[in-house]
DNA sequence: ATGAAAGCGCTAACAC
DNA sequence: GTGTTAGCGCTTTCAT
C-alpha cells in the first residue's frame, strides 16, 4: 500500500541504509549531498511516509503523547487541548486524547491505554487530588505535567492559571463597589481548583471584610448549573442578612445563581452581583452578560506542552511550576450593592 | 521498563510463540488451560503489557482510528466525539482526534499526520463539500465514514442528523404560529449542513407561504455569531416589508440575530421570533431562550464509530448512509407575530 | 560516504 | 499443544 523504505532506497538506487539516513535530518549531514537528493527524489516519487511503528520499535519512542482530560464537553478543556496540540504537532508529536468523564474507573481505563500505546508523556487536565494511576506512573519516570492542579506528593511539574489572584481581582472589585456581604460559592473541595479558590476567597475575605464575613462559603459538589443553583438556594436560605455579591467558583455555578435569582423575583446586578470564572463562550449573550475571570486556557495548554517536550526530550531540571496570569472581565452581572 | 512477552514466556516456561496465543483471546484456545493460566499468571506478575507498535508492524494494523474535526471548541463536535470514542474504546480501538481550525491546509496536515500513524480508519465530521485528501484517501481504499456530509464523489458512509426534517419542523412550527414572512440566514454554502438547510428552507417555504416568499434567504460565510449579526443587518436592511421570523443555519448565528434586535431595540419574540439550530448547550439560559434543533450529536459520532468499525472489519457490503432524526425544542425565542 | 547486518517485540505459518 | 522460524519496516553500529 504504502511504499516502504527498501523502495525508496530500490528506486534510488542505494542500501535501505542509506536511505535512512538521507531521510532523517539528524544524520542527513552524514551523506552526500547528492544522494540526499536522489533518495528524496525516490521518496516524494512514490509518496513514502515511514512507518512510525517500525520507527517506533526501533527507537523505543512513539512520538506520541498523551492528554487526560475530565470532560472534552466542558469549554475549558478544548482550548486547553488545541493550545497543546499545536505546540506538540509542531515539535512532531501526535496527541492521544482521553475524555475520562470525570470518573476515576475510566481515568484508570484511559491511563491503561495511554500506556498500553505507548505514550512519550502525558498532559493530565483531570482534576482528581489524589490519584493513584498518576503516582504509579511518575514512580515509573513517565514523563507527565499537570494542568490545573498541582501535585500533593509526586514533585510533578503544573501548569495553572493564577487561581489566588483571580478570586483577588473579583473580590477586589466587589469590594471597590461597596459590597461587604460576599459569598463564595465554591468547587468541590476535591479537586484542586476548588481548594485553591476556596482558600483564596476565604482568606481575602478575612482580610478585606473582617474575619466573621469569611462563613459565607457554600461548596458544591461539582462545577455544575444544578449544583451552583443548589448552593444558591442554601446560601439565600441561610438565617441572617444576605450577602449583596456571590463569587462562583465557575461560570456554571454562577449560571445556577442566576436561574435561582431570577426564580425567587431578585435582580442581576440590583439585589444581587454576580461573578463568574473562565469565561466560556457566550457568558457574554447572558442577561445580564457575565462578570468572569477570563484564563488563557489555550497558553496552559501550551506551556504544558513545551514543559513536556523538555522532559521528553531528556532535560531533567527540576520540576517547574508555571502560573499564569488572569483577568477579570468586568460585564452587567456586577453593580454597586443597593444602599 | 515495560516487561516483553518474551519474559513473560520465560517466566511461565514455555516458548514465546506460545505466550503470545495463551495472551489473545483469539488463538487461546490452541493452548492447554493449565499453559493459559501460567502464562497469564506470569503476565500479570510482571504487569505485561502488550507492544503496540510490535504488534502492528507484524499485524499490519493500529487499531487506531482517526477523527478529524472542524473546531475542537465548537461545542457540537465534543459529543460527536465523546459518541464515536465510547464505541470504538469498546472495540479497543484508539482515538486519534484532528482539529482542522476549519483550515484546508490544516486539514491536509492533519490527514497526513493520521495516514503516516497508520490510522485503520478515519470518521470525518470537518464538513469541507469538496476535498482532494478525503477522495484521495478513499480512492486507495481506507475505510472512513463522515458526519454531517453528503459525500459528493466518493460513495463513502455517512451519518447525518436529519436537516431536511429539521429545518421542516423549525418553519412549521413558525407557520403554525401564524408567520407568514420567514427568513432564512444560512450557513456558508460551501459546507453541507449550510447548503442542504438553505435548500429545505426554500423548498418548505415555497410550498407553505408561496413561490415568493423565498427570496428572504441570506448567506452568512461562517457559522458564527458577527457573520450571523451581519446577515440579520442586510436582512433587516432590505427594502419591503420586513420577516417576522428568521429560521438561522445554526445557534451561533441566532445568536448574532439576537444581538442585532437588541442593538435595534426590537424585541424577541414579540417583534421577531428567531429560530436556532443544534441546541448547544446554554441556549436555553438566553433571554430569550432559544427556541432551536437539537440534533444528536452523540448518537450520530456512535453510529459513525459502528459504521466505522465494520468496514475496518472487513465488511464490504454497500455504504450506509444514515439519517438520524432531529428534534425542534421549543421555548422562549418564538411565538405569534404581532399582528 | 555507503553497505552489511542485527534486532526492536510481536505474530503466524509451519513443523513436530 | 507447543516449539521453531521468519519477518513486519525501520535505525544504527560496525565495516569498508
Amino acid at each position: 500500500m504504502t511504499a516502504t523504505l527498501k523502495q525508496v532506497a530500490e528506486r534510488a538506487g542505494v542500501h535501505p541504509g542509506t536511505a535512512s539516513r538521507a531521510l532523517n535530518p539528524a544524520t542527513q549531514a552524514l551523506v552526500s549531498e547528492q544522494t540526499v537528493r536522489r533518495v528524496q527524489a525516490a521518496a516524494k516519487a512514490l509518496a513514502y511516509r515511514p512507518n512510525s511503528m517500525a520507527r517506533g520499535l526501533k527507537t523505543n519512542r512513539t512520538t506520541m503523547v498523551g492528554i487526560v482530560v475530565p470532560d472534552l464537553s466542558n469549554p475549558l478543556f478544548p482550548p486547553i487541548v488545541r493550545g497543546a496540540e499545536e505546540v506538540l504537532s509542531r515539535s512532531g508529536y501526535t496527541c492521544l486524547i482521553a475524555d475520562t468523564d470525570n470518573d476515576a474507573e475510566r481515568e484508570r481505563e484511559s491511563f491503561e491505554t495511554l500506556r498500553a500505546r505507548q505514550v512519550d508523556g502525558l498532559i493530565i487536565a483531570s482534576a482528581l487530588r489524589d490519584d493513584a494511576a498518576v503516582r504509579e506512573a511518575a514512580a515509573q519516570g513517565l514523563p507527565m505535567v499537570l494542568i490545573n492542579r498541582r501535585d500533593d506528593q509526586a514533585r510533578l511539574p503544573a501548569v495553572t492559571g493564577d487561581d489566588r489572584d483571580g478570586i483577588e481581582q473579583a473580590v477586589r472589585h466587589l469590594v471597590g463597589l461597596g459590597h461587604r456581604r460576599i459569598a463564595h460559592l465554591a468547587g468541590p473541595s476535591s479537586l484542586s481548583t476548588g481548594a485553591d479558590r476556596a482558600r483564596a476567597f476565604r482568606h481575602l475575605v478575612a482580610e478585606l471584610c473582617g474575619p466573621d464575613a469569611t462563613d459565607m462559603v457554600e461548596e458544591c459538589r461539582a462545577y455544575a448549573v444544578d449544583e451552583g443553583a443548589r448552593a444558591a438556594r442554601a446560601l439565600l436560605d441561610r438565617a441572617g442578612p444576605p450577602p449583596t455579591a456571590v463569587v462562583a467558583g465557575n461560570d456554571q455555578i454562577a449560571i445556577g445563581v442566576l436561574d435561582v435569582l431570577r426564580e425567587r423575583g431578585l435582580r442581576c446586578p440590583q439585589d444581587m452581583s454576580v461573578v463568574g470564572y473562565n469565561d466560556m463562550p457566550f457568558v457574554d449573550k447572558l442577561s445580564p452578560p457575565l462578570t468572569t475571570v477570563r484564563v488563557p486556557h489555550a497558553q496552559i495548554g501550551a506551556e504544558a506542552a513545551r514543559l513536556l517536550i523538555r522532559w521528553v526530550g531528556g532535560d531533567s531540571s527540576a520540576p517547574t511550576t508555571t502560573t499564569l496570569p488572569v483577568d477579570l472581565v468586568v460585564r452587567g452581572s456586577t453593580a454597586a450593592p443597593a444602599s
